[in-house]
DNA sequence: TATATAATGATTATTTTTGCTTAAAATTGT
DNA sequence: ACAATTTTAAGCAAAAATAATCATTATATA
């Protein structure tokens, strides 16, 4: 049995049992108290549990609303493809970074990568904001959300507030999904949302932009610059397979191909 | 078996167990520990698991739900006054009104109530900002998130962007919850919030205050006005049972009890 | 077949984790 | 309030896991 597993099992005791004393948990894992206090100490630090005298309790979370709401998942296209880039994105990303993350769907699985890290990132999706939020306890992490109006469903904020919260800041990368790339620029759905974004590529010394194989040659509804504008744009292996002008011209582009 | 199917086999493991132990894939695939660790660190490298000490885990994904409040809610108290405050507040708001709503467990519990109401609402509270974007499908609601820096865990924004924002608007009602009422004035515990606070209060026609009567008679640990500043303060019929001064000083306030 | 390339297993130095011991702190019983 | 008991925290040594290196074996290619 691995550290990790021991810990995990740990929280899944909680799950089922009000408390867990460091006595039981040695005959259960077959580890000596030191070790048991060591994993307590741990979770406790990432608020997973709460320390007692003798042994933890896991903190009693009740909903603040009875009402009972639909979740609803958006499922995510091409997700192992996603991820993988992703995965490259956050490796640029170092301790002390400020960066910007747009909502979308490749943005927001970098999160698990991210988590280690101790940066300052702003978003103005609520989605993201979320995520992170809900998962920066314990962690060295400073969150900046842009104000602005709720576009419906997407979680996204909008208008001019989403700007003038941007403009207070110098950040390192500014790091965002599209909708298509296509040879004439760069494109998105939403026109709202790419005012924004040019604020946040103005704002920002690397611009880089995550695209899966599938958004290369697609145009979408709004323009948000030419394809020389990101200083680096991620892609995936089905990248290959596309039409080899298109190719060429991305190629002159700074391209990254995850495999 | 080729080093092809092993790596497979590894991910399809992966897909039914939580965690893979370099000694246990020594055992499964009849290798030896250097082989297992190099298909491990291939994997990782690749970003198709994550590594743990002694073993790996399968790579996160993270889900694209909307519309679900992912900020963890602490235990609330005297849940059936707060939902009846809350009640009567809402009843105060009308079609085509702005108004802000401060974060609180109390002011949360006017979701429900307001959802039906053609309303502007301005919060600076990620757990509000959720609830609401949560149920404003099919409702005409114009929902606006203050910017900020997320304040870990109670999910609200503060800093001097929450303030930019509030001025660019004129409010009919601010409605918040407090933490504790004295003869003082009002309190709530944290400074960077107060200070969010003032000026919401300054940007708003009505200041209504709702407090449970557990509030009343508890100082905290800032100040954020006297008690004649609020033009309503709503509190439940625990109120009656309270010391008499208290009482008298507050009738002299506008205060509506609900049974 | 000969040769190059890739994969594997064994060895060793380094790092992480663990278990034991002891002193200090908290709790309990009188 | 005091002493006895239990729990904790800290330091150190042992054990386990890792990464790097090298020799050996398998696989592919000319």
């Amino acid at each position: 049995m691995t550290k990790h597993e021991r810990l995990n099992e740990i929280l899944d005791y909680l799950e089922n049992h009000k408390e867990l004393s460091v006595g039981e948990a040695c005959s259960i894992f077959n580890s000596s108290a030191a070790t048991i206090r060591r994993d307590f100490i741990y979770l406790f630090k990432k608020n997973k549990v709460q320390k007692t005298w003798g042994g933890i309790t896991k903190t009693e979370i009740i909903p603040a609303i009875q009402s009972v709401s639909l979740v609803k998942e958006r499922k995510i296209s091409n997700i192992e493809s996603k991820s993988s880039i992703a995965a490259y994105a956050a490796s640029l990303v170092q301790d002390g970074d400020v960066i910007i993350l747009d909502g979308g769907t490749t943005t927001l699985q970098m999160i698990p990568f991210l988590k280690k890290k101790k940066i300052q990132l702003i978003t103005n999706s609520l989605l993201i904001a979320n995520r992170i939020d809900e998962i920066s306890e314990g962690f060295e992490f400073e969150l900046f959300v842009t104000g602005g109006f709720v576009y419906p469903r997407s979680g996204m904020l909008v208008g001019s507030q989403v700007s003038n919260s941007i403009n207070d800041f110098n950040s390192k990368w500014f790091i965002m999904s599209v909708g298509g790339i296509s040879k004439e620029g760069l494109f998105n759905s939403n026109a709202l949302i790419v005012d924004t974004e040019k604020d946040m590529i103005r704002r920002s010394e690397k611009f880089i932009v995550l695209a899966d194989h599938t958004k290369i040659g697609k145009r979408d509804s709004v323009k948000l610059c030419n394809l020389e504008t990101p200083d680096l744009i991620i892609t995936d292996a089905g990248f290959l397979d596309l039409d080899p002008e298109l190719k060429d011209i991305l190629k002159m582009s700074s391209l990254h191909i995850v495999k």
